[in-house]
DNA sequence: GATGAATGAGGGTTCATTCAT
DNA sequence: AATGAATGAACCCTCATTCAT
């Protein structure tokens, strides 16, 4: 019954952000100008900066509505206690909530050197930071802080490649099922960094 | 005996690919002008294009001479047997190649959007690519394919985030004893593949 | 008696006019954009143009309310007859007339270029060029009409830079003050003007 | 003798200057575009940004080149001791200096607003301010500091107008004719300010 | 071995203005 | 009486690249 097929107040706000991640993805932040997204839109430049400031503004709102998932794992994650628990389930969350955000972090990802001086940047960079720190949290051996980094570059650029350079073509499984088993040997890691046995940085037959 | 008039040829060529490549680093590729090259090395842009056919040219010989030491650990693990050993030693070998041609691996990190058409990036990519292959060859277990490729994006990614988001700041040791260490960890994980021992995927408690 | 209906309707267009002649004073004319009047009003761009067909509009209202008292002093100097005493006085009004309506004033003369083919700048320099031309009515001989001249100059362009760049920091008095002084060396050259002795132009003394 | 028709090292720097200068001149400064500039030379926009780093770049230029008189002039001066004959001189001069550097001092003049923030507008300005410091000089009595800027004023405005609102048209003598007859009741003024007679602004009838 | 001069394409951004609601 | 949404034209500026000298 009645299905509005067109809203009232427009929606272009929301389209904007749209086209302009499913761009910024597969052709890099700046290799995206504003006309490609008013072209694929049917709008006009301008129309762009009715409803955003700048170019920069229409990621940084996309971080904002995309990074949701992560800054409330954060505020979660800041609220418990960092025992090597609370630590395993952030780990698992995180996993998941990157696979969820994956395109914004994408963009982070292949495109640092733009992303470096611009407000955005620091924005998505201070979630990654957050959540390494969190990791850490009260660890203070260094073996153990070194498992702990493992795990977390496991999780988090496992994530971006998945189906790319790092896992090849043949591997089995769907991307999900890959997740988790990368996941899985994440917290492996993890669990040497907190049971009594040596860590590997003392181990005598590794150098 | 004498000044070698032959060593005197002009030496721009060199000079180029080292101001590139220090500019290249820490502004990025595409934010990286000729312009600015050329200013920083005192001669023209028109002089750039002496000596290299296209922007995208200097990075390539950035690469080739900075790859070099990959690319001989690529032909040298070819022509051992992918046995376990093999690819300790890789990884060992791996882990040192990547800490002295760390500044064009972080080109291709940070630039990957900008790099993702072009010839160079794929030059980039494929010596990735190949290392992971290499490590993986002849797995065929899911759970310890997983476990070589967490120990890979460990080496990988640790080599550039050292000092960054990921490692944080109170961590004590140089850089080099932070990579050792890290190495460390990765050996330990791939020590999981192929120990008999049943892989983290298959473990009941992950889930 | 009670409130007044009536009079409640609607101060905006006054509110318009107020803001945008304080923003035309301060940032020019072509450098004020009806965006920012529009936010300094806390309304939208679309409201202006319920007001005012044009941004143009904007300062020929402005320029009608402020202009009143100069068009009034015009009106009646043109029914004066055009003895000395008249141009005497004639000064006299003009100087305080400018006083007050400075900020349009300020506008023509900040905003020439820009205001040069465009309607409202008409209308802005003719008031000016009657008050020029009604004070040298009836003047015949050369070297009177340039005593004329700079006694018109001294005070219109006085005004402007009181506090300007010809009249030094360490100037005494109050700007009320200095416009005084400044009108009676005008008057003084004006005298010159209409006494017998030999205008200056003639002097022998000056080339 | 070989006229050489055709520069060898281009000569389109200065061509940019002299046409911009025209048009900042006929059109003003803001409402001129580089588009302009470029299309009235038969050049590329780009062109001129190969010879100019910006567009104020371009005015700053033509200010620096034009101003020299000016600032010869303000050196001159610098070094005279403040007599009255001195500022006499000055005047002389400042007339003279004017007269040919006119178009320059008529962009400031018609584009205060668009200059003020402008690093060139502070230069041009910088001048204008120094002949008013140095006319000014050692100057104590407030009548007699009035005279001195009624001078300057004179001679300074009367310099942009000798054409315009306050010179009516049918003005006998050329521009030159006028400008010698403006400055000799400039000279006159100046005379009272030094002269032992009562100055006009304690003088009891001008009120 | 290198320069000076120039170009064409495109970048992000701002503006006054319009119009249906 | 006023708004939200959008436009078209123009803006200044930067870039990688070319080519005669």
């Amino acid at each position: 019954m009645g299905s509005t097929p067109q809203a009232r107040r427009s929606d272009t706000r929301e389209r904007i952000q749209k086209t302009a991640l499913d761009l910024f993805v597969s052709h890099g932040y700046e290799k995206t100008s504003l006309r490609e997204i008013a072209e694929a839109l049917g709008v006009t430049k301008a129309a762009l900066y009715y409803h955003f400031k700048t170019k920069e503004d229409i990621l940084s709102a996309i971080s904002r509505d995309l990074g949701r998932p992560v800054d409330e794992l954060i505020a979660w994650a800041e609220e418990q206690p960092p025992t090597p628990e609370t630590k395993r389930e952030l780990l698992r969350r995180y996993s998941a909530a990157l696979a969820s955000a994956m395109p914004v972090y994408r963009i982070l990802q292949e495109n640092q050197a733009t992303l470096r001086d611009l407000a955005v940047g620091r924005e998505l960079r201070d979630r990654v930071t957050a959540i390494s720190r969190l990791m850490h949290a009260g660890d203070l051996e260094s073996g153990c802080r070194m498992r702990v980094t493992s795990a977390v570059l496991t999780v988090h650029f496992g994530a971006f490649t998945l189906d790319g350079a790092f896992t090849p073509d043949e591997e089995a499984g769907t991307a999900e099922q890959r997740r988790e088993a990368l996941l899985g040997v994440a917290l492996d890691t993890l669990s040497g960094a907190y049971s009594p046995a040596p860590t590997p940085a003392l181990a005598p037959d590794h150098a």
